[in-house]
DNA sequence: ACCTAAGGCGCG
DNA sequence: AAAGCGCGCCTTAGGT
């Protein structure tokens, strides 16, 4: 069968002896043949052998093989190669015999079964060739690009290995009892169900992740409900709405309401509530909330991990794939979309169960307690707080667009001046017909021939070199250009055109797609978002809903400060846009965590700790220090605080300032910050400790940071993992702060019968929506809550720095008029300036 | 038609 | 020898 003299494919021509039609490696009566793309190495072979032992292989009963047969260095192998080869990989087959080919990448599942697209295929069943099933998953290559997918890949072996074993893993995995509600009597029973039930999970299926959507609709929900004493699910339900093939569909609007009267259950658990629970009330269903999210407690205990109920599922319970078939929802048979959603809440149930116990051990205490006081409230929160979104000044949102746009124009008009007629960067067709000018001012190959091969200018800094060696690109960021000002109009233009750029791009176009008919923007605000315990802000979690449209997101946290753009939100007529932020909080709190006296005294005199650092670099007197410069110099102190070395400070001072400093000056400005604050120094070195013995960190309120990383033999890794053990607890305290404040001012408010509401988080600042009349209500409730929070009472946590909110009220964000504080305490709205 | 990485930049 | 931290989004470039 091998044809050492095979000359059929590209590859051939390059591979000599050995190489040439490589064989299967191993028994040659294995049961199970692993199918890699390329001739396995002896490395390869090594780290395949660990997986498939890890996941429960007996190696003995393996033998290995290729796609592709002959091993090439310099060759990429195309489709054609794949079909040259198949003819000896099938005869393989024939000969072996296996029960189950494991198919590794895409290029082995196309060889033996003819399909593509492995995202899809991985973890199904085929017939392949002479009697085999096929299983596929994703190439170990992948994993090492994508380390992400390690354990993705983990779980996919595992579960072919209990495949292997006989088990009938989809019955072993699959709820007790399953019921679908196609009758009156079944909607009966389903009710019944519930108002006995102790807990339940739910989960929807929706048409879209825009529940505002004209065309947003509730395909299905399932149920998974339990008894007060069961430590497993019960009963399954899958009720059909609004899906072609649903007795449901004309009435599926009070078909959900009904069943949504009887959610008054003492544990009600999902994954991501704050999805499903939005797209409920929505469609009529009181304001129910979730006392238990799965994707949260698995965020709480583990950080670092996939959230995905999939991949929890998969890799924490042993469940089987579960996956629907097609694009759409309505396309897909009604059966299968009641059972994929089944799944779903019968998951997320057990991953309950698995959760719940994790977090009542002893050693997760803390983190439990994080859970239930702030985590849960203010994922539960949020969902009002999405629901209402954030007001925008429509007329003035397109007003500002369009001198945005009209700007952009005219600096391209002006650039295109220097470009001459003919460039390497023109595309022509095959006839000579000239089919794109190739003129591109954004960071591209044609703005590097520009700037560095036409106008002559230098190169200052180069991209990431390839893993081949070659430099990388010459760099076209904003502080090269910075350094190259003067030395070109063409170089002023580019600096002016980025900004205008990125006004039309990220921003005015992506919020005009996003305004609802009430000139509202609804954002999503991710709890689990980051490691350290911040909000993220953006675009659905693409997990819901198999829709492929593509939906940008809007982020309320990266706003520009510029007033032509935070200017635009703000409050309808009638209401005010109150920002209350937190006044220097990370610096306060390295403070206290540093327990550095100079900086903690420093707060109780009032002294600016950016502007003395502002006045050094510059030179300046106080008075003649700018906004600009006073925030420069807040980022050269936040450098130093988290470990910033005397380069990085050379560069800071030459993109940000424009100077050049020596490392002599640059190493007295750190030791300057270092002399000044005499205890943070010995706090990095407890930090550094701390890290290298327990590979994590926490805060005070037990959030804990896992930095596995802190052991690697990369110097420059495990330094990395030094300075986030010197940061997470500072920015995680923080913005913990901030969601108390955010959870508890909301309820506070909404306790006194106001109707302001919250409107989100910028990780250091709560923005408010306030009608008029609350504000001399209002304002100081929410003062006195963020600056009197009671994290003695809620995490036994003491502080002893002062804890400053700072209040700026107007009719739109940007230009917000900032109050003092006995303005706040005894508001009146004659002290608001005329607009 | 899709995917990923990297560069760049908005915010704190 | 060299080393601020945390995000999301857009584009380009290069790939299947």
């Amino acid at each position: 069968m091998r044809n050492a003299d095979c000359s059929r494919c590209r590859m051939a021509q390059e591979a000599t002896g050995s190489d040439v039609c490589v064989t299967a490696n191993g028994a040659h009566d294995a049961r199970v043949l692993v199918v890699s793309k390329v001739p396995w190495s002896e490395r390869n072979l090594k780290e395949i052998h660990t997986y498939l032992e890890r996941a429960g292989f007996d190696i003995s009963e393996c033998a290995f093989t290729s796609a592709i047969k002959c091993r090439a260095w310099s060759i990429e192998s195309n489709k054609t190669d794949l079909k040259t080869c198949k003819p000896y990989l099938e005869d393989e087959i024939r000969i072996i015999q296996p029960e189950v080919i494991i198919a590794l990448g895409n290029e082995a599942l196309l060889a033996t079964t003819g399909k593509s697209g492995i995202m899809k295929h991985r973890g199904v069943t085929y017939d392949g060739p002479h009697g085999a099933k096929v299983i596929a998953t994703i190439s170990p290559a992948m994993v090492h690009r994508n380390p992400g997918q390690k354990g993705g890949f983990e779980a996919d072996l595992r579960y072919i290995a209990a495949v292997l074993s006989g088990r009938d893993l989809k019955t072993e995995h699959f709820p007790e009892v399953y019921k679908i509600a196609n009758t009156k009597a079944d909607l009966k029973a389903l009710c019944a169900d519930l108002d006995d039930a102790h807990g339940v999970s739910f989960d929807i299926e929706s048409t879209g992740f825009d529940e505002f959507a004209p065309d947003a609709r509730v395909v299905c929900i399932s149920f998974t409900l339990w008894g007060m004493l069961d430590d497993e699910p019960r009963t399954t339900w899958s009720l059909p709405l609004y899906h072609p093939e649903s007795v449901w569909r004309k009435q599926w609007r009070s078909v959900l309401k009904i069943v949504g009267k009887h959610m008054s259950q003492r544990k009600r658990i999902a994954h991501n509530g704050k999805f499903d629970c939005r797209w409920l009330r929505q469609f009529g269903w009181p304001a129910i909330d979730v006392t238990f999210d799965t994707m949260l407690a698995a965020h709480c205990l583990d950080e670092n991990r996939p959230k995905g109920l999939k991949p929890l599922a998969q890799s924490l319970l042993g469940a089987p794939p579960w996956a629907i078939s097609t694009k759409s929802l309505l396309d897909t048979p009604l059966d299968e979309v009641l059972e994929y959603c089944a799944l779903d809440t019968f998951h997320a149930a057990r991953l309950y169960f698995l959760f719940r116990g994790q977090l009542l051990e002893k050693q997760n205490a803390k983190k439990a307690r994080l859970f239930q006081r702030l985590l849960m409230p203010a994922a539960n929160e949020f969902i009002e707080t999405e629901r209402h979104g954030v007001w925008v000044d429509k007329p003035k949102m397109m007003e500002n667009w369009a001198i945005a746009q009209s700007e952009l124009a005219r600096i391209d008009a002006e650039l295109r001046q220097w470009v001459p007629e003919e460039h390497p960067h023109i595309k022509r067709l095959k006839s000579g017909v000239v089919k794109s000018d190739g003129v591109n001012f954004g960071p591209s190959d044609f703005l590097r021939w520009f700037v560095f091969d036409h106008l002559k200018l230098p190169i200052l800094a180069r991209g990431k070199p390839a893993d081949d060696g070659t430099p990388g690109k010459p760099s076209v960021s904003e502080a090269v250009m910075l350094a190259l000002k003067g030395r070109h109009p063409a170089v002023d233009l580019l600096l002016e055109r980025t900004k205008w750029y990125k006004y039309c791009t990220a921003f005015f176009s992506a919020y005009a797609e996003q305004l609802d008919d009430n000139d509202r923007i609804h954002t999503n605000f991710k709890v689990t978002g980051t490691v350290t315990g911040r909000l993220s802000s953006g675009k659905a979690d693409a997990d819901k809903v198999t829709s492929k449209v593509q939906i940008r997101g809007v982020n309320l946290q990266q706003v520009p400060r510029d007033k032509m753009v935070r200017g635009i939100f703000g409050a309808p007529p009638g209401f005010r846009f109150v920002e209350f932020d937190y006044s220097q909080i990370e610096l306060r709190i390295a403070a206290f965590l540093a327990r550095e006296h100079t900086m903690l005294s420093l707060y109780n005199s009032g002294a600016d700790i950016h502007m003395s650092m502002a006045m050094r670099l510059t030179g300046k007197p106080k008075a003649e220090v700018s906004s600009h410069e006073r925030k420069m110099a807040k980022a050269v102190n936040f450098g130093f605080l988290y470990g910033m070395g005397a380069t990085k400070f050379i560069g800071t001072a030459l993109s940000n300032y424009g100077l050049h400093v020596s490392m002599e000056d640059a190493e007295a400005a750190r030791n300057a910050f270092f002399d000044q604050f005499p205890e943070l120094l010995p706090w990095h070195a407890r930090q550094r400790a701390l890290v290298r013995k327990y590979k994590r960190v926490q805060t005070p309120f037990g959030r804990v940071r896992h930095l596995p990383d802190i052991d690697s033999k990369d110097r420059k890794v495990a330094a990395e993992a030094e300075r986030q053990a010197i940061n997470s607890p500072v920015q995680g305290f923080a913005s913990d702060l901030a969601l108390l404040s955010f959870v508890l001012g909301a309820r506070r408010l909404r306790d006194r019968g106001l109707s302001a509401f919250p409107i989100g988080t910028v990780h250091d600042a709560v923005n408010w929506q306030i009608p008029d009349e609350e504000l001399s209500t209002a304002l100081p409730i929410i003062k006195h809550t963020m600056e009197n929070l009671p994290i003695t009472r809620l995490f036994g946590i003491r502080l002893d720095i002062p804890i400053v909110a700072d209040c700026k009220v107007g009719t739109r964000w940007g230009g917000a008029q900032e109050l003092t504080d006995e303005q706040v305490l005894n508001f009146d709205l004659s002290m608001l300036e005329a607009a």
